[in-house]
DNA sequence: CACCAGGGTGGTT
DNA sequence: AACCACCATGGT
């Protein structure tokens, strides 16, 4: 049986069970979150997150107010804080110019995605989880979890972003699915599966136990996993 | 100790 | 278009 990514959805569904994502409390909390997290695991993310509750600081113009060095020593443990210390003011200026998240969500989705793009910081990945929690849009978010899966399945291929985000769309085109999609993907990375049965699509990292069942391969000098149909 | 974690940017080949 | 160094903390 031909690999197909709404199968994958469900063996995943069915391992881990619904991840709730985002952790938020709104919109801008998760557009907050999203530059946080940046190369960067959740619980330290969260814990500038935290701290900038504690000083009320999270809400746009409290970020636009804020000293610059104030900001990083708030959100040193998310690390990378010289960094995502200026994309925070980036990121609140254009949310406060924009007329606050209910001017930005007046805007189709393609448009919110360009400008999001033009941000500083805000790269493919960041602005689709943006336009996909934030904003509840049906947006395809491609990480190199979702790429390492798909070469897992597929062997080499040339599949590019373009094309694997439209055979995602193909099978899967409901927000709350690619929400859930997502969401799994993420925590299945972070889980070497042990007794999930032999399915050969629910592990993703290269030192999973399920990996011996793909055959791993040399293609043009690189190791690559081989299809695992049949 | 090395390696990883829910990327993006700017520069170089 | 594909690579690279860099950003930098906290957990295992």
């Amino acid at each position: 049986m031909r690999f197909n990514i709404r199968n994958l959805f469900e063996r995943l569904l069915r391992h881990h069970g619904p991840q709730s994502w985002w952790p938020a409390d709104d919109p801008f909390e998760v557009m907050v979150g999203a530059v946080l997290v940046q190369r960067t695991n959740w619980h330290n993310a969260a814990l500038g997150i935290a701290a900038l509750k504690d000083r009320n600081l999270l809400r746009t113009t409290g970020l636009i107010e804020v000293g610059e060095t104030a900001l990083q020593a708030c959100i040193k443990a998310a690390g990378f804080y010289r960094t995502k210390a200026a994309r925070l003011k980036t990121l609140a200026q254009f949310v406060e110019g924009a007329g606050g998240i209910e001017g930005l969500r007046q805007h189709s989705t393609p448009a919110l995605r360009q400008q999001l793009l033009a941000l500083n910081g805000i790269g493919p990945e960041t602005a689709d989880v943006i336009l996909l929690y934030a904003f509840a849009r049906p947006v395809v978010v491609i990480d190199d979890y979702l790429r390492r899966l798909w070469r897992r399945v597929h062997g080499l291929d040339r599949t590019n972003d373009d094309e694997l985000r439209a055979a995602v769309f193909a099978q899967l085109c409901k927000t709350d699915e690619l929400n859930e999609l997502h969401a799994l993907v993420v925590a299945n990375s972070k889980t070497v599966c042990r007794k999930v049965p032999v399915c050969g699509c629910c592990c993703l990292r290269e030192t999973c136990q399920m990996a011996a069942q793909a055959r791993c391969i040399t293609r043009h000098g690189r190791k690559v996993w081989a299809s695992l149909e049949n």
